[in-house]
RNA sequence: GCCGGGAUGGCGGAAUCGGUAGACGCACCGGACUCAAAAUCCGGCGGUGAAAGCUGUGGGGGUUCGAGUCCCCCUCCCGGCACCA
């Protein structure tokens, strides 16, 4: 065994003895049948370069649930596949003049090598990446049937159009206006596409949520919020303009109020309004400002209301009463019909609306005991369960519920509406307008229209040599792919050069890891035993799209036969994102110049207390600004790739899981890091110090694992083993948890305990002076002590090894074979703490006295309470702090 | 505004059922080894105090023999949603 720890050395022979021996092949016939199976998924990488941070807190994580559940005796299946499709690709073909193909092809191949290197339990054999045929062919084969069935559909629509990248943007990837990757401020643009009609399976996805124990609270919550269930009613104002008749249909949920509409206001794109607009100059310069300036503003929200009547007049449903109509900025298209009632006297928008265009304000709500007054109505009516209605009619003196049932029967009684529920969540459009993604598999023939490509001519392949010049969509350049033959009637038509959104290529790639190699059909059988993904864990910033598009592609799947489950992630881990520190500068022309950790020098006062910070290049001093995430921008980023190679892969690895539980942000601290090598360097110096007693042991018993000693142990090891099970059971609760921090540092309390100088000495009363060194320990004399401490270490040891399994695999894989415990620790047993080993003689009982802490006392472990109250009163603590008390 | 999660030493973080607050690690301080330094090892480390003790988990109340933990009120921080009618 070498003195030194080596972690290079031993990494690549642990990965060289998984691959030989087909380690982390999964099966769906495991070895034993009462085997339950545990399906961990991390979601998968874009091939972007290079790994970050992030990922490898992700796949190490993933990777330490797989190994743990495979030691406790789980059949385990932990896949990896790559999101291949996406624009990156696109914009560095721009750059480079490589075709995003090649790019991406480079990047998965030098990737997966940074993957392998990090020791993960991965079944390679079951690999996929989006972007090849034999993936996406599933993609455009369940796009035709949801044509079929009506899920998919076509229409012309106003959309976010990204002016960066050149494409639509779903409502799902427009933040605070902007778009998730690009920031661009979004514009928006009448554009045909394509849909899939999530909104119908839409109460589906918010009452499952309640059967997802398993996901976080916050991701529930988001996806609640998301989907947006509101109840209320739809009705309409009737209008007869130049005996043009029809109806205005607004949504409310405060049809209680209705008595008190004094105005109607439209969207600027409502029909209404571009018909007021056809022989009114001014209006329609203001609806064109709305439309083009409304959605530029990122605090829309804070936006100034604004409006403009439109001459024309509906009627009230219940009085007969003409109500003019507005045109509103604050109204939007794409929320219920486009359209509002104004109730000024009990709504904050339409107060603040008739208050600058002087439109009348009408209360219909009192509470008891308040006087009502348009300014302060928020301050007294902020709670729709309490109030009755008044000035509203046969209304007069009904609560909430109650005014809003009559009335709502009174509108269907009319025939102009009735009680509905709405909707936040739209429709999710999957039209991109881009190269690097699945082809749509439609034709447009001049005479048939739109039609499906059979079944028979998928996949529509995607050429991968084109570089794309930042000119719209190359494919259309492309006479190859777009010139074709109508399926329907074999005239030369044009196919379809709209590619999807890459959000179904990853909307059920975990389904098609459970059926590696089938080339006839999407998912088989084996999905039935895989699914559903029994852990997964990613980024909380999928908490929206990513997730709520598969549980959407699992429900279509699973309506169409192909599968029999409802949801595909039993239980969800998002992991917290990992951080490091800023340092700025100021420059002289007012910009930010940014610094790296390593290029900065703390200066600490006697405490440690950090105090100032200075750049190492120049002495002159930096301002610290917090932390935030890892960004080449802020020049914070820690490259996984030089960590693994100073340190290792386990000691990446352990200070992941050390330094922050799973689910928390990880600030990164280099000697924190450096904690953790020290950490593995100690574990293997103490493991090379007992070699030959332990394989001594280890080779005399080879299956044994005997509960006791060949000779009794000294009261001090018998501590020290109580200490070793403590921590054990200890580590096995924390494991249950996933608090991977605790357990990491129960081993750093193991090894603690194993290298105390009390393990290996008599009992002759307390160890004068410092313990004996480590060279010392080697030539300790075989006496009954050192038999007994022999085998106290030898189970120690074992203990800590298949403890560190998960987390450190290499080392732990070394140190099982060096030490001679058996080939493979992924095959041990987990530890289980021993009953006997927890008994303690005495226990250590803490005394208070009137809730204040007076000392403590040792009393026998088998004492009953009796017994403890008289050692307690005769002792001199309680005496003192009774004889104290008045 | 609404929803969710937080606040514990110089720092990251422990504390499972209401029962020794600060485990473990980092930083720092002292010592050993060394010509010296690094590495390593030993010891110390919330505040205050010579000590006994007192005090201390964002702030204020409460329940309890006893509260970081339970209840009420407040402040601040992080995340999500938001002219959603």
């Amino acid at each position: 065994m070498q003195p030194q720890y080596q972690p290079s050395a031993i990494e690549q022979a642990a990965r060289s003895f998984w691959t030989a021996s087909k380690s982390f092949l999964a099966s769906e016939m495991p070895a034993r049948p009462d085997q339950p199976k545990y399906y961990c998924l991390s979601m998968f990488p874009y091939p972007s370069g290079k790994l970050h941070m992030g990922h490898v807190r992700n796949y190490t994580i993933g990777d330490v649930l797989t190994r743990y559940h495979r030691m406790r005796g789980y059949n385990v299946m932990q896949p990896m596949g790559w999101d291949a499709f996406g624009l990156p690709a696109e914009n560095a073909a721009m750059q480079n003049q490589v075709p995003p193909a090649k790019w991406t092809y480079d990047n998965i191949a030098y990737m997966k090598g940074q993957l392998e290197s990090l020791g993960l339990a991965i079944d390679w054999s079951r690999e996929l990446a989006t972007c090849k045929p034999d993936y996406y062919r599933w993609n455009q084969w369940l796009f035709l049937r949801m044509l079929e069935s009506g899920i998919a559909y076509k229409k012309t629509q106003v959309v976010n159009w990204d002016p960066v990248d050149q494409t639509v943007l779903a409502n799902e990837q427009v933040i605070d206006g902007r778009g998730w990757r690009t920031g661009a401020v979004i514009e928006k643009r009448e554009i045909p596409g394509y849909y899939l009609a999530i909104t119908k399976y839409a109460e589906q996805l918010l009452s499952a949520l309640d059967r997802l124990p398993g996901w976080p609270e916050r991701v529930r919550t988001m996806q609640a919020n998301w989907i947006g269930k509101s109840r209320g009613v739809r009705f309409s104002f009737p209008y007869d303009l130049d005996r043009e008749a029809g109806q205005l249909w607004v949504y409310t949920t405060r049809a209680d109020t209705l008595m008190g509409v004094t105005f109607c206001a439209v969207a600027a794109e409502h029909p209404l309004a571009a018909r007021a607009a056809r022989d009114n100059p001014e209006l329609a310069a203001f609806i064109d400002e709305c439309r083009h300036g409304s959605v530029m503003e990122a605090d829309m929200a804070t936006m100034e209301k604004k409006g403009m009547p439109t001459g024309l007049f509906v009627t009230h449903p219940l009085t007969g009463v003409p109500i003019q109509v507005w045109v509103g900025n604050y109204v939007l298209m794409s929320y219920g019909d486009g359209a509002v009632m104004g109730v000024p006297a009990h709504d904050e928008r339409d107060f603040a609306f008739a208050k600058k265009y002087g439109i009348a304000i009408a209360q219909v709500i009192t509470v008891p005991g308040e006087r009502f007054s348009p300014e302060a109505w928020q301050a007294w009516y902020a709670d729709k369960t309490q109030g009755v209605c008044i000035n509203s009619g046969r209304f007069d003196g009904l609560g909430h519920a109650q005014a809003v049932d009559a009335i709502a029967a009174d509108l269907a009684a009319a025939g102009l509406g009735d009680k509905q529920v709405q909707w936040r969540l739209r429709d999710w459009g999957v039209s991109r307008q881009r190269y690097w993604g699945c082809p749509i598999p439609i034709i447009h023939c001049p005479a048939c229209g739109d039609v499906p490509v059979p079944d028979d001519q998928l996949p529509v392949v995607l050429p991968e040599d084109c570089v794309p010049d930042g000119s719209g969509n190359p494919l259309a350049k492309r006479a190859d792919f777009v010139d074709c033959a109508c399926p329907r009637c074999g005239a030369p038509a044009r196919r379809e050069t709209d590619t999807m959104d890459t959000f179904v290529d990853s909307s059920w790639y975990y389904a098609r890891f459970a059926c590696p190699g089938n080339d006839t059909a999407m998912v088989d059988e084996r999905v039935g035993y895989w699914m559903p993904v029994d852990q997964y864990i990613g980024g909380i910033e999928h908490a929206i799209l990513h997730l709520l598009y598969s549980r959407f592609w699992t429900r279509v799947m699973r309506d169409l036969g192909l599968v029999t489950y409802d949801e595909p992630f039993a239980n969800l881990l998002t992991q917290g994102m990992v951080l490091n520190h800023i340092f700025t500068r100021r420059t002289d022309k007012g910009g930010i110049q940014y610094f790296a950790p390593d290029e900065v020098k703390l200066e600490l006062d006697a405490s440690g207390k950090v105090t100032g910070a200075s750049a190492v290049a120049d002495g002159q001093p930096v301002s610290y600004d917090g932390v935030g995430t890892m960004s080449k921008s802020k020049r914070n980023g820690v490259d996984p790739q030089s960590l693994i190679q100073t340190y290792g892969a386990d000691t990446a690895r352990f200070y992941m899981m050390f330094a922050s539980p799973p689910e928390q942000t990880l600030e990164w601290n280099d000697s924190s890091v450096e904690g953790a090598y020290r950490f593995l360097r100690r574990v293997w110096a103490f493991a090379h110090v007992w070699h030959d007693q332990v394989v001594a042991l280890n080779s005399r018993e080879p299956n044994g694992q005997p509960e006791t000693p060949g000779s009794p142990l000294t009261g001090r090891q018998k501590t020290a083993r109580r200490e070793i099970h403590t921590h054990l059971k200890q580590a096995n609760y924390d494991f249950g948890k996933f608090q991977f921090n605790t357990v990491a540092s129960a081993c750093m309390k193991i090894l603690k305990v194993l290298e105390s100088p009390g393990v290996e000495m008599a009992d002759v009363g307390p160890v004068g002076g410092a313990g004996p060194d480590a060279d010392q320990r080697l030539n300790f004399e075989h006496t009954a002590v050192s038999a007994s401490r022999d085998w106290l270490v030898r189970e120690g040891l074992s203990i800590l090894i298949r403890l560190l399994a998960p987390i450190t695999p290499h080392i732990a894989h070394a140190l099982w074979r060096e030490l001679k415990y058996g080939d493979d620790v992924l095959d041990a047993l987990w530890p289980e703490p021993i009953d006997i080993a927890l008994e303690q003689d005495e226990i250590e009982l803490m005394l208070q006295v009137n809730g204040k802490l007076r000392g403590s006392l040792r009393v026998p472990a088998a004492a009953d309470k009796a017994q403890i109250e008289l050692i307690a009163r005769a002792s001199e603590t309680v005496h003192k702090a009774i004889g104290d008390a008045p």
